[in-house]
DNA sequence: CTGTTAGCGCCTTCAG
DNA sequence: CTGAAGGCGCTAACAG
């Protein structure tokens, strides 16, 4: 059997309450008495029951997620994530909540943030970040008061969040590159890219990895000025129908926002254009079945909500956060190893869900 | 605040006992009364706290883990997932253990399937099955005397094993001979594919996967006779000299088993011969970022061990397993989406660690 | 068949 | 500064 408090009090001869004290390191304790307490804890490698600790504290830990609203497939899925998660938090003790800002305006989303940082009940706020500095300042703001912050999805290094929940995004633009290279390989033509909008960070570092890449393939290639469809359905479809006017040469297609059910749309069935997208959602799902898209780079929103939420919760508790442990990858699929659509809504277990 | 057995008993006007009895559903509750707490706790909505029961029922799951012996870089890291898995278990109440039997060895195996079922205190029983009739008579054994069974990376469908955790390996094959295609595109030669033994079930699946897809391919490319390495680095660095040597115009390799040490040192820092191998592993993780192998598919081992924990735990208690929620993905990588090597030993966080 | 009682491992008043 | 006692939500004897 594990060593439990009993034991530790014991063998220091203190009592439960004492034992306590240390082990939260509460003030009310001498130094000898502190000493003797640490070395029977040493001694017998006690370690914490967490769960149990849980239970006794009852302590719950309310987080705010704040995502951009709008038809945009991701996020949804990742608002879905979210209340997914919600509904199997309780045996973590976490109780999560979605805000929903308009896509890319700074100030709803700094407004959001100041707002859910003024309810005294909140444990830590996850927040989809625009590249502004009242974002930035509202961020710094919530820490000021002792709530903990972590940027997701798109980050903004300069608020000083506590961390960032995401990709990196320079080197998913990398990859896309390289997969679109060596897809093509001495298959002439130039290629397009297409983004939401060169205002949000996660959308630049894409661009830049990928022109690395390009520009580092054995074969050159032109690269044609970007386009920016606003993660727009209709505005995509509008820019890529003129693109595929304009370009009857054109080899590839390298879209790195949303609004890819626009893309696919105005690409009409054609797969003789090599397509690699970003995130795996029903539109590019669907596109890639048909071979209209050749690879999806994704990441797992399911992956980033859980790991947000251990992240805030962490911070919440001053503990420590394993890096390594929260690095979210990036995934790559083509039609070969695309996983089975996931039944949406109740795909609970009762009780079992755990989180991977 | 949630509502606790206490509120579901006053409501039904029954005892916590009674309570109790329903929940777990034991014998000795006549009809009426189990309806009356039936509906108490549908009329709250009442979810058990698994945490708090846990702690009352003090329960733990001694579960263990069979896999073969030698030095499969993928197998031996799977074993330091498991014992990593099993340093963070305290939580779960799970206690994992390892027991290495020597590769490829059914008669092996299956003794330490007995041997692990006849210990009194074994809860479950993860095995990486060899397709062999002694293993599943083993197994159906297990599962007589009450103790579940999972395979793991391997499968044994015969077995009657209670879940396999691993990837769809026909898919993976399927996988690697797309990508293999695509990244040949229109350039000539023949592609040759090395495996471990044809005796394994998932380097069978992955064959013939991999045929399947180079068959559908637009340009039609031979495959070379399958060499079988055995996993073993020696042997396989000695088939591919000699295949190098009688092909001059090689154009792909694809290895679907393990002793990818031996196929990379054969190769010598050729990066023209287009190889995808399997699993990400020191070596394979070495030879994708020199461009020696072009693309590694992965099955992570973390997951697997975590799954296969959770399932045995679910089995034991006769719960009901989220078939989605279990599902190993087929990772893929390139130089460019590697993630960073993570540090082995002690990445631990005292207690936060849950699963991602 | 049903209820009472005493914990599981930890935290938290409230006295001393 | 330290200890005793009670409780978190649930389960498990043991009585009735």
């Amino acid at each position: 059997m594990r060593p439990t408090v009993h034991d530790i009090a014991e063998r220091a001869g203190v009592s439960l309450a004492t034992v306590d004290r240390v082990l939260n390191d509460r003030p009310g304790v001498r130094a000898v008495t502190r000493a003797k307490v640490e070395a029977a804890i040493a001694a017998l490698g006690y370690v914490r029951d967490v769960a149990a600790a849980n239970l006794a504290k009852g302590r719950v830990y309310p987080l705010v997620f704040i995502v951009p609203a709008g038809e945009n497939p991701f996020m949804r899925g990742l608002e879905a994530e979210i209340r997914h998660a919600g509904r199997h938090s309780a045996a973590e003790r976490t109780r999560l909540s979605v805000v929903t800002v308009p896509a890319f305006d700074a100030a709803a989303l700094a407004a959001a943030i100041d707002a859910a940082a003024a309810s005294d009940d909140t444990a830590g706020i996850a927040a989809v970040a625009v590249d502004a500095p009242e974002v930035a300042a509202a961020i710094a703001r919530a820490r000021e008061a002792g709530i903990p912050v972590v940027t997701l999805v798109s980050d903004l290094a300069a608020s000083g969040r506590d961390h960032f929940v995401g990709v990196d995004n320079v080197a998913a633009g990398r990859t896309a590159g390289s997969l679109m290279g060596r897809f093509l390989g001495g298959r002439p033509g130039p290629v397009a890219v297409l983004a939401g909008s060169m205002r949000v960070r996660d959308h630049r570092d894409r661009l830049e990895g990928f022109l690395a890449a390009m520009a580092a393939m054995p074969v050159a290639r032109q690269v044609l000025p970007v386009l920016e469809g606003q993660d727009d359905p209709a505005v995509s479809r509008r820019l890529i129908a003129g693109l595929l006017a304009a370009t009857p040469d054109l080899a590839g297609i390298y879209s790195l926002g949303a609004g890819n059910g626009g893309l696919v749309a105005a690409l009409s069935g054609r797969s003789d254009i090599c397509v690699i997208a970003h995130e795996l959602t029903a539109d590019t799902r669907a596109a890639l079945e048909t071979g209209v898209i050749d690879a999806v780079l994704n990441q797992d929103a399911g992956h980033e909500v859980r790991s947000a939420a251990r992240v805030l919760r962490a911070k919440a508790d001053g503990l420590p956060v394993v890096a390594a442990q929260e690095r979210i990858r990036i995934d790559i699929f083509i039609r070969e190893n695309l996983p089975p659509a996931a039944e949406e809504d109740e795909r609970s277990g009762a009780g079992l869900y755990q989180g991977d």
